[in-house]
RNA sequence: CCGCCCAUAGCUCAACUGGAUAGAGCAACGGACUUCUAAUCCGUAGGUUGGAGGUUCGAGUCCUCCUGGGCGGGCCA
């Protein structure tokens, strides 16, 4: 990566003038990096090295930088290097380097955009986990495209990764699932039942209720729920269930593992583990309940893990849950959870702590809640009172490309206004589109070029390219053009970037700069014109582009179109 | 009362982890299809980055306080 290489470069010039003594010695600041400033006069890329070191070296920051320049402008990867404002370095890359980096961009193809920053860290990323008493809202749906690209993402910036939904099965609420459709279904058979508040009131209770009655007839209407649950538990989880893979698989999102609950609680983990924290003498007893110290790293208050009734909590589960995650040998836990949750983000890491790991080890994403508006007027949305727009709703609106491109269109914490009339509506103004139809626009770019017999076999004009004797990419020097090669280039720094700093969204913007950039190009310009060099070295432009727009968008989960 | 998050153009949001003159998309106005897709492009307009201090060569970004909005604060999940 081109950044790295510059940073090594400009420190080595560094070394070398301390070396002749040429500067005075000092230690290498940790502030020195290379960043892309935003003026294009300011040059490609700019060092900061002479304004960190101004104060270890006593000199003012303009000679440091001047020295610096006169060493740096014997490479000839640079065009020009220039001392500005307080003491920047700018410096210039010469063409040459673009263009030919064109072609690995090419030979890379589906895997250009790869890098080992991730140094192969084993990540486990833990998202939606939303609980089996009904269908996925639009708020899992923000959850869900966060966590799936970043997944891609952090893959693609060499960590080690893998995906998990955590299925909260079990608990009280399970209790309440069951006698809900119990209720529905007692009703169904003209039994006038009170149904209490606190069930789930959704519409899709009742349709679980009658499906049971036409496949089980009235042989339950006799049994107190006691005597039932059970099955009517298992028949709703299971059902729901289903619906939430469906959802999520047409969502375009993929797990690699999903994680029971309940399994962790017949297997006697959870007690396991709450014995190990109490040999350690983080637990206490107090009202008869099971107290974990929470506070001596840092939590408010301590907390509850089995209440006085001998039940286990959530937190208690949770404990154990994470202790298995590292069992299993992960390094670096990435939770995503809806921003209603950060309350619980002290106590889980203070438990990770007491179990004596590095409380950086799990990094916890809070995503914000999305608002839904229709009819230019916020939705309530509440699982219990059953009004919420699912995200098959959604799907079925809008499509998963949409959707998940205005859920990775913004930073996890801020607030998302999803507004539903806006995204049906809006088909032609969607941001997605503009991203997508650089891409299929580059696509009819080859169809051309095979008709004009510039490549004689479009599905594998790329290899086709790479092949040609005759080639001049030094003819790729119009502003329009450079532009556009530069950014390609920085494609990996920005998946690494966005990995670590989990943040998906700089994949958006990234992708949509570059196709603000092709869109601008082919308003000006033509890929495939008379002069056939040129025509040439233009198609390995577009083709070099077509990858990193496809790449960008796999990240995304949102499909590249050939046509549009 | 306490804690976490947010506040940037009329609207929705960016800003590469502290860098140079804060950028896009919608919406508004004016232009561009005989040419590889006009779901596009070009131009105009739009800002005291909620407010006040502080830290330093340098702040939208960090620290303190204030204002306004969201969310939490159970032996619920």
């Amino acid at each position: 990566m081109l950044k790295k290489e510059l940073k090594e470069k400009v420190e080595q010039c560094y070394m070398e003038l301390a070396q002749a003594e040429e500067l005075p010695q000092a230690d290498l600041p940790k502030g020195h990096l290379i960043s892309v400033p935003k003026q294009e006069e300011h040059g490609d890329f700019a060092s900061n090295l002479a304004l960190t070191m101004a104060g270890p070296l006593k000199m003012p920051p303009a000679k440091i930088a001047q020295a610096l320049q006169n060493g740096l402008v014997r490479d000839p990867l640079f065009s020009k290097v220039e001392v500005a404002g307080p003491g920047f370095l700018n410096l210039f890359i010469s063409d040459s380097f673009w263009q030919g980096h064109l072609r690995t961009i090419i030979q890379a193809g589906r895997r250009y955009g790869e890098s080992r920053e991730g140094e192969n860290r084993k990540v486990l990323v833990e998202f939606v986990s939303a609980n089996p008493t009904g269908p996925l809202h639009v708020g899992h749906g923000r959850g869900a495209a966060v966590g799936d690209s970043l997944a891609r993402i952090m893959a693609a910036a060499g960590f080690d990764v893998s995906t998990e939904y955590y299925i909260n099965d079990a608990g009280n609420q399970m209790q309440t699932l069951g006698r809900s459709v119990y209720l529905r279904y007692l009703e169904h058979f003209g039994q006038d039942v009170e149904f209490p508040k606190e069930c789930y009131q959704g519409e899709y209770i009742r349709e679980i209720a009658v499906r049971i009655a036409k496949q089980e007839g009235d042989r339950f209407i006799s049994l107190p729920f006691d005597e039932c649950s059970q099955f009517f538990i298992e028949q709703a989880v299971q059902e729901i269930s289903q619906g939430i893979r469906e959802d999520l698989e047409d969502f375009n999102v993929h797990f690699d593992n999903w994680y029971s609950e309940k399994r962790l609680h017949s297997s006697g983990f959870i007690q396991d583990t709450i014995q190990e924290l109490q040999a350690e003498g983080f637990i206490y007893e107090k009202d008869g309940a099971l107290w974990f110290r929470t506070t001596e790293f840092g939590d408010d208050k301590d907390r509850v893990v089995r209440r006085s009734n001998g039940e286990l909590t959530y937190f208690a589960a949770d404990i154990a849950y994470h202790r298995e995650k590292f069992q299993r040998g992960y390094e670096m836990l990435v939770d995503i959870w809806g921003a209603d949750h950060h309350g619980y983000v002290p106590r889980v890491k203070a438990a990770i702590q007491a179990m004596g790991h590095d409380p950086k080890g799990l990094q916890v994403l809070l995503v914000q809640l999305v608002n839904l508006i229709q009819g230019g007027k916020l939705k309530a949305m509440s699982t219990r009172a059953g009004e919420f727009v699912t995200l098959r709703e959604v799907l079925d609106d809008v499509g998963t490309d949409a959707a998940r491109f205005i859920f990775l269109t913004r930073r996890c914490d801020s607030h998302l206004d999803f507004d539903l009339d806006l995204a049906k509506s809006q088909s032609q103004e969607n941001p997605v589109y503009y991203v997508q139809y650089a891409h299929a626009r580059l696509c009819s770019v080859f169809e051309k070029a095979a008709e004009a017999g510039l490549i004689q076999d479009r599905d594998n004009a790329l290899d086709e390219l790479l092949d040609m004797g005759e080639m001049d990419l030094s003819l790729l020097k119009e502003p329009e053009e450079l532009r556009i090669m530069k950014l390609l280039a920085s494609f990996p720094e920005t998946v690494a970037g966005s990995a670590a700093a989990l943040e998906p969204h700089r994949i958006s913007y990234y992708l949509h700069d570059l196709a603000g950039l092709l869109h601008k190009f082919y308003a000006k310009h033509r890929f495939v014109g008379d002069d056939n060099v040129l025509s040439t070295a233009r198609l390995v432009m577009a083709g070099a582009t077509r990858t990193v727009l496809a790449n960008g968008l796999a990240m995304l989960g949102v499909s590249a179109p050939e046509k549009m």
